[in-house]
DNA sequence: TCGCACACGTTATAGCATAACGCAATTGAT
DNA sequence: ATCAATTGCGTTATGCTATAACGTGTGCGA
C-alpha cells in the first residue's frame, strides 16, 4: 500500500507517535493533542485507523497501545509477519521481523488450510538495559 | 507448576469455558454463570487470574477472551511458546505449539539480551470450513 | 447542479478491567 | 489455644478502552 498525503488529525496523531519513546494508548494520544482542539477518542481512533490501514503504526494488542512503524522505508510488512519485544520496565518496543519464523507459521496454516489474515506476535519482558 | 484443587468459583468459570466452543469474554462468562450467584466482574477476573497462572486457561489478548488448554495434559507451556489460529467467521481457535519458532524466536530475543517472560502469538482469518 | 465519498466534530453508550473496602475461613507458627 | 498471615470471596465504585449514531462541511466527478 502507498501511503496518501495525511489529513490534518492523522498528521497530528501520527507525529506524536513517532516523537513519542514507548507506545501510547488512544486516550494518552488524545491528552497530549487536546492544546491542538482534539476534544474526543473518536477524533484519535479515526486517525489510527488510517494510519494502521498506511501500516505506518502497529497496534500492540496486549498493551492496548499504538507505535509507529519502526522500519518506515522498507515495505517489510507486505511479505511478512512483524514481531515486538515490548520492555515492561522502561516501555520500549523492538519491532522486528524474522522470515524464518514467517515462513514455519505460514506452513503451518497452510497444513490447516487456515487464512490468515492478521498476525499478533508480541513478547513482553524486560530490555537488555532494563534486565540488570 | 501443578495445578492445586480448585476453588468453587474457579471451577465454575473452568467448566464453562470447557464446555464453550468458542472464546468467551469476561462478562459473558459473568452473564453464564448469574444463575450459579455470579453478581460481578470481579468474581470472574479473579478465577481467571489464578486458572492463568495454573495454565489451564489463556488469555487472547487481540480478541479479549479466554479459552481453556487445548493440551491440559502435556505440560507443554513450560518449555515452548504457544500460538492460536483464531478464526473470524466461526470463533473456533486452534493451539498450537512450533518448537521451530520458538526457538528462532527465542535465538533473535537472546542476541538482543531480552528476557522474555509472556508471549502472544495469535493469527485471526479464517479456518479451513470457514474460509469456503 | 446533483450525488457521493470522505474527513471531521459531538454526544452518548458499550465493553473491558481494576481499586478499595470488609468479611470469613484456613493455616501455621508461637 | 491464640494470634498473625494468607487466601478466597462479595460488593460498590471507578477507570480505561472502543464504538454507535447523528450531523456538518468540503471537494470532485457525472
Ligand atoms: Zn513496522
Ligand atoms: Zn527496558
Ligand atoms: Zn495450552
Ligand atoms: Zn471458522
Amino acid at each position: 500500500m502507498t501511503t496518501p498525503m495525511l489529513t490534518k488529525n492523522q498528521t497530528l496523531v501520527f507525529d506524536v507517535l513517532t516523537r513519542a519513546e514507548a507506545p501510547l494508548s488512544a486516550y494518552t494520544i488524545l491528552d497530549k493533542l487536546r492544546d491542538q482542539g482534539f476534544r474526543a477518542p473518536l477524533q484519535v481512533y479515526r486517525a489510527l485507523d488510517k494510519l494502521l490501514e498506511y501500516g505506518v503504526v502497529h497496534r500492540l494488542e496486549s498493551i492496548n497501545s499504538f507505535v509507529a512503524c519502526a522500519h518506515p522505508d522498507e515495505n517489510c510488512h507486505s511479505h511478512g509477519l512483524v514481531a515486538f519485544a515490548i520492555c515492561e520496565s522502561c516501555g520500549q518496543v523492538i519491532e522486528f521481523h524474522d522470515h524464518e519464523v514467517d515462513h514455519r507459521l505460514m506452513d503451518w496454516l497452510k497444513s490447516q488450510k487456515f487464512k490468515a489474515e492478521k498476525s499478533t506476535i508480541e513478547i513482553r519482558g524486560h530490555c537488555a538495559k532494563c534486565a540488570a
